[in-house]
DNA sequence: GCAGCGGATTGGAACGTTGCAACTAGTGAC
DNA sequence: GTCACTAGTTGCAACGTTCCAATCCGCTGC
């Protein structure tokens, strides 16, 4: 069964395949009569235009990429469910990149992107080198980067507020009495883990009363959160602030086998509001993050760079977080 | 900055393109010494062959849909992962759709694969009508259903053997003593949840001594789990078999604040092995998909399928579900 | 009856590849 | 010196669109 093309459709409806093209893009310009003989015979071949070969000639709609660490993180899912929501709109397509935490794997992904010659790419990037970046805007694909703000990048960038986030987990604390806090955190050289708990120690601040010391853990895991919150036990703190869920939840684990209270003897704040929050053995009061916002927003700002080209101006969006109080850390 | 063509590159090397197609594609047919002026081209000029006009001209390299109702949800977002692997390895590119659980999306979803050609789909439909899947398939677009397995497609499938899901859970309860069990489970129209009963009845089914009853739910979230629950405390079963972990998280957490022990008075089984069953108030035994697998196997189905056409058996595969043993039902 | 107009339609040259058939040189056999 | 052969290379015609310029046709106004 051979394709059907334009030019089937055109003998069919007695027109040249330029008509047919108007019929599809500047229908104004057709006779009624002509348009719905055409329609009829696009009906009746089940025809479909070729995209590809339309973008090979120059027309604009397009592919676009979404280049994330893992799927199967509820975060980098929900960004690329944003993003797609957008793309079915605008009647872009979304081709997905799972990088799987693997450099090279990047690299491949970000070639198969400009082979395929994508207008644009939503990317979240491995790691700060902004180099490999450069290369797929070199070969003239547009890139807004998620979730990695930054201004230096040579593209839009959409975040956010990390410092924010923290500032609102250790507010909460301390108006809820807590004196001495422990963050759990992330390595340093994360963005998200340093900017958070410089928003910890910027709500702190302004309390001299308030104590605020870090334990950092190696990765951000159930399991270190457990081992954490065990290495505070010899000189318990009244509250923890733990910079993502799955720590929060390793902590809480811990505590309680420890036979420490919570919220009584020790409250926890989490963050991220992932789904295991509100099911954890104390339902996490945490942070939660505009995370699908952020993949509409990236796209739309991919969109209008697409655009605009030349007179966009590159913009940096700092999306807000939110407190969602439960149990663990009820007031 | 204009694209740079294959031609530019056979002028600088001082080659026809038909010899640059040839060091892309047979590089053994060349002389060693124009490889190398090739090879130096493509890099003076970051030249990267242009796939679409590729396939235009017929290459079979290409694009493969992804079809799925949601992928923030970790069973489909794990899916999609198993495929992209795949599909890196086969130098595919993945377009992601996510049909939001509506039809209609769903719809212009799939008439945006045929508008880009691709060459195949891994599809989990919203239903059972399989008119639309039919229609994909006209337009010479492969399909693979993945976790709605059917001998009826006309195409090869992918499942997990639910049946056999159901069994091995009840068996463990009966194992341990249980003899009056309740199952919360999904619609019986929804062919899994069917299928995980009908397994626990048939394991359960070797005793005359063992009972098993039937709650069905309108959805399978955490709040009807725990409406379920509620509703057996009139009539305690002395075992629980949730048809997801989302019922079984909801079903523990009002067992305990009925004050039932969990897994003490009520031992709970749930099915999936999310990311939660781990992290819930009592780390939940449950039944683990081999999803990522899933995914794979239905790229390799479908890779298969394209490429040997009409000599083509369709399969359908069926993989085996594992019991994972935690403290909600330890024995 | 004819020039002029404007709306509807068409012709044809791209777009960047691919793969076949054809060509060129060079080698060796006779 | 001719022929057959091979390895390496090239010319060319697609592939399915789009869009500009050109053409066609039916009217109106004089």
């Amino acid at each position: 069964m051979r394709q059907v093309r334009m030019q089937d459709v055109a003998d069919a409806a007695g027109v040249s395949t330029s008509t047919v093209s108007n019929y599809l893009h500047r229908p104004g310009r057709l006779k009624p009569d002509t348009a719905e003989r055409i329609r009829q015979a696009i009906e009746a071949f089940d025809y479909q235009p070729h995209s590809g070969a339309a973008e090979l000639r120059g027309a604009r709609r397009g592919l676009i990429g979404v280049v994330i660490p893992d799927v199967t993180n509820y975060f980098y899912a929900s960004i690329v469910r944003g993003v797609t929501d957008v793309a079915l709109e605008r009647g872009l397509s979304v081709v997905l990149c799972d990088s799987g935490d693997d450099p090279a794997r990047e690299i491949a992904l970000f070639d198969q992107l400009s082979e395929r010659r994508a207008l644009g790419a939503v990317v979240v990037p491995l790691s700060a080198d902004h180099e490999r970046l450069q290369r797929l805007i070199r070969r003239g694909i547009q890139v807004v980067v998620a979730d990695r703000a930054s201004a230096t990048s040579t593209g839009c960038s959409v975040g956010v507020d990390d410092v924010r986030g923290g500032r609102i987990a250790v507010e909460h604390l301390v108006a809820g009495g807590a004196r001495d806090i422990a963050v759990i955190n992330g390595a340093w050289s994360i963005k998200q883990c340093a900017d958070r708990f410089q928003g910890a120690v910027g709500a702190a601040g302004k309390d001299a009363s308030v104590r605020v010391r870090q334990v950092e853990v190696s990765a951000m895991t159930v399991e270190q959160g457990a081992a954490a919150a065990t290495s505070l036990l010899a000189d318990l703190p009244d509250a923890l602030f733990c910079t993502n869920d799955f720590l929060a939840a390793g902590a809480v684990q811990a505590l309680l086998a420890a036979g420490i209270e919570v919220p009584g003897q020790v409250r926890v704040v989490g963050y991220g509001d992932l789904e295991l929050a509100s099911l954890a053995q104390v339902p996490l009061t945490t942070i939660s993050q505009p995370v699908a916002e952020l993949g509409r927003l990236a796209l739309e700002l991919l969109v209008a760079d697409v655009n605009h080209g030349a007179e966009h101006q590159h913009a940096v969006s700092i999306l807000e977080p939110a407190l969602v109080v439960r149990e663990s850390a009820p007031s």
